[in-house]
DNA sequence: GCCTATTAGTTGATTTTGTAACTAACAATA
DNA sequence: TATTGTTAGTTACAAAATCAACTAATAGGC
């Protein structure tokens, strides 16, 4: 079995996934960034927690931070900046009080569809250049990284 | 044709490539980053600079920020920090003087060998959840994403 | 009830990044 | 050889992320 040399010769970092996911994420970020920055002047965290709301309707920071995995401190600072501008609103839970529902004014709401439009006419040109086998099978294997790691 | 129309029913933003990309990136990221953070105190930036020299032997500043797109502040001071440490050392270009030649030290090519060795490591674990076509499918739409956006 | 542990979320200090303006060297050209 | 433009890399300052410590509420014994 010569299976691990040949392996190691095929191996270079700049075929290194993580690598690789870093530098596809970054780039393909960096379009839909503007978007949300210049006509709502949002930071990715914002955009990320109103995108949470607008699928799931109602959350706790937890919840959100769970889903999404982001640390609860930027959460913190992105639910009080989208409080501000009145994108959402807090309702402090009455059976826990420490806890806080979240859910999106309309303004966030319109805000959100704005966005999601956007989003999918970007995911649709991003998608244009492959079969839709490949991107459903694309999809599925980086959901399949973001479990295991 | 109602293409469009089953196109938009199944978009959905848990389905949205930057964000799919996002999410799979950082995870991926994370186990490998705790490596060269705890190994050489290193940060990602550093890292990769390590591995474009690593892996090319000798370049300048800003031929490591064009090949992996790093800002050349980031690259910079990056830079400096590997050399205080002494993983790489700096040469004047005599006939540019304005450029700088980047080369890794001993030290450095050792601490390049290491991390490689645990990234090839992390790569064949991630890649062991798919088989060998997806992931070279996954490499080359990765390649392709970071390129188009 | 009282003590300890846990959880939700916030705040402050430190680090890291991003942006813009900068120096120094070179190149082209008039 | 001045003048203007460009490129390599640095620095300063502002914005953002990270980490640790914190408050406040709850939960589980005992």
């Amino acid at each position: 079995m010569t299976k691990s040399v040949d392996e190691e010769d095929e191996f270079s970092l700049e075929n290194f996934l993580p690598f690789l996911l870093n530098q596809a994420a970054e780039e393909s970020s960096l379009a839909f960034q503007s978007v949300y920055k210049d006509r709502y002047g949002m930071l990715r965290t914002e955009w990320r927690v109103l995108f949470h709301l607008g699928i799931y309707g109602r959350l706790t920071a937890t919840e959100i931070g769970q889903r999404a995995k982001i640390h609860k401190t930027k959460i913190s600072r992105a639910v009080r900046r989208l409080e501000q501008r009145r994108f959402l609103i807090c309702t402090r839970d009455e059976a826990d009080r420490r806890a806080e529902h979240l859910e999106l004014t309309a303004t966030g709401m319109a805000a959100y569809r704005d966005l999601r439009g956007v989003a999918h006419d970007y995911d649709a040109k991003l998608a244009r250049h492959f079969t839709s086998g490949e991107v459903a099978l694309l999809r599925a294997m980086l959901r399949q990284l973001a479990k295991i790691s």
